[in-house]
DNA sequence: ATCGCTCGCTTAATCGTTTCACCAACGATG
DNA sequence: CATCGTTGGTGAAACGATTAAGCGAGCGAT
């Protein structure tokens, strides 16, 4: 490894001097500066992160703490945070909780421990960790007071149930994954919202809240909103085997735009999340933090982009519609 | 920040002993280091990454150089990878070289520059960067030379082949997304040498290759193989919209057992890398390079699971046979 | 001729840890 | 009693970069 002790010597000039021209710092004349430059590409001189990162007190390296890689939204995640982190000269150090909370605090301590500058949280299902002594910015739902900065699920969910809403859907159930997770609980609540009063809904979830839908629309209802794409597919080919076609005779809305939305057929009417602005919104409010300014920023929820495909339609006119026939509950 | 310097004031010893006691090096009398591990635990003294990585010229981070973690396989790699590192005390730095090759030399060199001790690579499509100057391993197919480790994608399609031509499927779709990744080659050459020579096939290519299905099964074919899961799932929408059923009209199979095959119906057959030991060789290797022994080691493919489910079963009888037209060309 | 200023560079301290060489004390040994 | 080995510790030099302070030289202004 090429040290600056090494391109002084070989130059014969002190290191500070060589550090000022290549950071460009201090009072070097040109002409020495282009030469210490020269020197120190051409024997491919790498500063060292270590002694930089000891000396500045900073490492330039954050932390990204994620409930799940294997999940599909949070990659996308993590290459924007990457992404941006890149852009700014960040590295990003990954550690991965597992789906498990416990884990969640030890992995912010390792990476507190390998001396990054902040952290980046996507928390797991039901929890908010309060990491104390270091920059943190938390990535989740605006419902959540810690969040700094997350998509609006809940003016999602009111977008795509004002889009089922306008198609004149008056039944529509609303499928839901996993009732802890307060995202999902957002998503439904916007979706409620956006119906409307004039539609009625079921709300069901998990395993059995598929096995519920084709019942339920033979029940009446002619929309299914599910509160992700994989729960969506789930839930066409549940309706598919049940003969049902979508659009035809149901309509079908996922969440998330993830590649298998557009790999379906009808084509998935989903929405996106804007995971590039929130990664950069992040990562700014981080860098303040780091910097030691803005001590407390409101939180900020990005809006959602509807993506209308083909799986959404207005409803068909049925010849025997079932009033009474209702499951589930109105709320 | 506490410091070695300040416990070893506030102790009244020297800087050496308090190292000495924490790490358990020198000789230090047990009274004397219970008394230092205490006071150093109730100050929270986390040593400086920093300085010890100065020292020892060892940061405990390991760079992974992913092509694109939205390709809903890789972070089932990077989750693996990142838990392998933990459990050997190593930290993960990713970067993400977005499907391009020239981002992804860049992105090497940002590692190194980093500091990280060595690198895990999965290549770009039809690339195989050999980094210099640095201990690294590489992801990718077996039939590439310079893989460390690697899946074993020809057996797995093999076994697929087999199992297929083993229901008594004689003429075959295989169907690929991209005809450049040297894995989807490895894949579908596997298909073809399991299915043996008795049986007919059918190489399709991305898009265009989709929508050839229903017509090629219209032409006789009884079994599509896809060479992933994503692209089954496109065969199987487009199979629907035809009136074919799976498996009672056509038998689908795909590959890497992502979330999507279970929420299918009917669940799909498929096969898993095995991806956990995948990851441990692959560290196991690297942490060989790191300490400077093995330099060159035999490339491993580990062996794929095949997941049987519903979507294969024996072809049903057909009326009318149409022997003769055949689209495509047998190799 | 002298003062003060800027320019261009050097000196040296510092970040926190590790590690090697050395030393003092002390009991055992020949 | 001189010697040896062991125990428990200290001192100091690194690792490589940054940066404040200092210093001689040249030069224009007074």
């Amino acid at each position: 490894m090429t040290s600056l002790k090494q391109i002084a010597r070989d130059i014969g000039v002190s290191t500070a001097t060589v550090s000022n021209a290549l950071s460009g710092k201090g009072r070097v004349s040109e002409e020495l500066a282009t030469r210490i430059r020269a020197l120190a590409s051409e024997l491919g001189y790498r500063p060292s992160s270590a002694a930089r990162a000891l000396k500045t007190g900073q490492s330039g390296i954050l932390g990204l703490v994620m409930p799940d890689l294997t999940n599909p939204l949070f990659p996308r995640i993590a290459q924007n945070i990457s992404i941006a982190a890149e852009s700014r000269g960040l590295g990003i150090l990954i550690a991965d909780s597992r789906g498990n909370a416990a884990r969640q605090d030890e992995a912010l301590m390792q990476l507190v421990g390998r001396g990054v500058d902040g952290i980046v949280i996507v928390p797991q299902k039901g929890t908010s960790p309060v990491p104390d002594g270091i920059p943190a910015v938390v990535i989740n739902t605006a419902s959540d007071p810690r969040t700094t900065v997350s998509a609006d699920h809940l003016g999602g969910g009111r977008q795509l149930g004002k889009h089922i809403a306008g198609l004149g859907h008056r039944e529509v159930v609303l499928l839901g994954g996993d009732a802890v997770s307060e995202v999902q609980q957002d998503r439904i609540r916007g979706m409620i919202e956006g119906l409307g009063p004039d539609a009625r809904h079921h709300v069901a979830w998990g395993e059995a809240g598929l096995d519920a839908v084709p019942g339920l629309i033979e029940g009446g209802a002619t929309a299914v909103m599910a509160t992700s794409d994989l729960i969506a597919l789930g839930a066409h080919s549940r309706l598919s085997r049940a003969g049902l076609s979508v659009p035809g005779d149901v309509s079908l809305t996922g969440f998330d735009d993830l590649p298998l939305a557009t790999a379906m057929h009808p084509e998935l009417t989903t929405i996106a999340q804007d995971v590039q602005t929130i990664a950069e919104h992040a990562l700014d409010v981080l860098a303040r933090r780091i910097a030691g300014h803005a001590p407390d920023e409101p939180s900020l929820a990005v809006p959602m982009r509807m993506v209308l495909r083909a799986s959404t339609a207005a409803p068909r006119a049925r010849s025997r519609h079932k009033e009474t026939d209702q499951q589930g509950a109105n709320s």
